[in-house]
DNA sequence: AGTATTTGACCGTG
DNA sequence: CACGGTCAAATACT
């Protein structure tokens, strides 16, 4: 639990500085009378994100434990706006049943930790709550379910095979209020998602994420009316306060921990090992930037948002410790019929994987062989 | 080409 | 043997 809780801790601190930093940015746009609705509530939307995980991961840290599974299923309620705590009748709680009974003796499905998280789409704004994990899911299956009148869509890491990485999500749309989902995770991620990663707080490099963050809103914003920039001053502007919020947290998270240095260090796990999912989930040693770490990376304490019926997800946005949050708040405004509602969550949600982040990285030449950055997605 | 999503078959549990 | 979870072939996107 030493390493653990030690990048538990700088994770913390990390996005609590966030946090504190995006307040900041909120203060100022809430004088700055140039500052749309839209923008502010961008930020309150970040920073309860924010809050949201630094919470996850203090549950988590209680529970790293590792070999207990303790996984009682951590309901988040998420959105500010009263409600969606909603108990649900059937399956409501009842997640308790990790283990495995071993009626052949040999042990298989280790009991993975499972927890839920409900989120929810507002329709007056737009998306509450965490709406991007940060990971890169892959939809692998959907099934209609008893008594439930959306199906269920159910996703796994999309590194799976890469890196051993068994994470998987199930996401259901509520019967009731279509405007929250209950994503029931299980697993955490063992795969070193990267992306985020990012950039180094050089000058030069920096201008790096602009693009990044400008196709990521492209993708994600697929929708109707913005189709092209030029045209949608507001998706515009969200699209740079986003950047600018990444980047600023960033370098200073950076900053805190090495005033000057070019880059952080990386050293990745030579070997994926995988396989060993049986015994303890992860283990991976890489050594990120603490931007990075923080996004979970081996801690999954992720929050987030799917889409439920069809679409996939995956994409990530990036941004140093709160890449929850990073998203783009292009589409934060529907407020119509629930068919569209899901079409738009559909589109944010599928964003894509591949193109997503394109960030060159200075270390092009040493690299560990088998750390698999590798596939496609991550550069893109 | 290389992927991601869709979907019905398949399969293990309760 | 129904339900819920996965697989995998077919199909859709790039």
């Amino acid at each position: 639990m030493e390493n653990m809780g030690d990048w538990e801790q700088k994770n913390l601190i990390n996005e609590l500085t966030q946090g504190r930093e995006l307040a900041r940015q909120l203060q100022g746009h809430l004088n700055a009378s140039s500052s749309s609705h839209e923008t502010r509530e961008f930020l309150v939307q970040k920073i309860l994100s924010s809050y949201e995980k630094s919470l996850s991961m203090l549950r988590w840290s209680s529970s790293v434990g590792e070999p207990q599974p303790i996984a009682g299923a951590v309901r988040t309620s998420e959105s500010p706006p009263s409600l969606v705590g909603s108990p649900r009748s059937e399956d409501s709680d009842r997640d308790i049943r990790d283990l495995d009974h071993t009626s052949d003796g040999s042990r298989k499905r280790k009991a993975l930790p499972r927890w839920t998280q409900q989120v929810r789409v507002s329709p007056g704004m737009g998306l509450e709550g965490p709406l991007d994990d940060g990971f890169s899911w892959r939809k692998y299956g959907q099934k209609d379910i008893l008594n439930a009148k959306y199906p269920r869509g159910y996703y796994r890491c999309t590194h799976r095979h890469v890196q051993g990485c068994l994470a998987t999500k199930q996401v259901q749309r509520s019967d009731e209020d279509p405007t929250i989902f209950e994503i029931t995770y299980r697993g955490r991620h063992t795969c070193s998602q990267a992306s985020t990663i990012m950039a180094p707080q050089s000058s030069p490099e920096v201008v790096l994420q602009e693009p990044n963050n400008v196709m990521d809103l492209q993708q994600l914003n697929p929708q109707p009316q913005q189709q092209h920039d030029h045209h949608e001053p507001l998706s515009q502007e969200l699209m740079l306060l986003n950047f600018q919020a990444n980047l600023k947290v960033q370098t200073g998270n950076l900053d805190t921990h090495h005033a000057g240095q070019s880059f952080p260090s990386f050293i990745f796990p030579s070997s994926s090992t995988f396989e060993a999912a049986d015994h303890h989930p992860t283990q991976q040693q890489a050594v990120f930037p603490a931007s990075m770490i923080d996004n979970n990376f081996v801690g999954s304490y992720s929050p987030s948002f799917m889409s439920p019926e069809t679409s996939g997800t995956n994409y990530f946005s990036a941004s140093p410790g709160g890449m929850n949050t990073g998203f783009p708040a292009g589409q934060l405004h529907f407020q119509s019929s629930e068919s569209e509602l899901t079409e738009i969550i559909s589109a944010a949600t599928s964003a894509t994987n591949s193109p997503t982040v394109g960030l060159d990285f200075p270390f092009g030449p040493k690299f560990d062989p088998n750390f698999s950055f590798d596939n496609h997605g991550f550069f893109s």
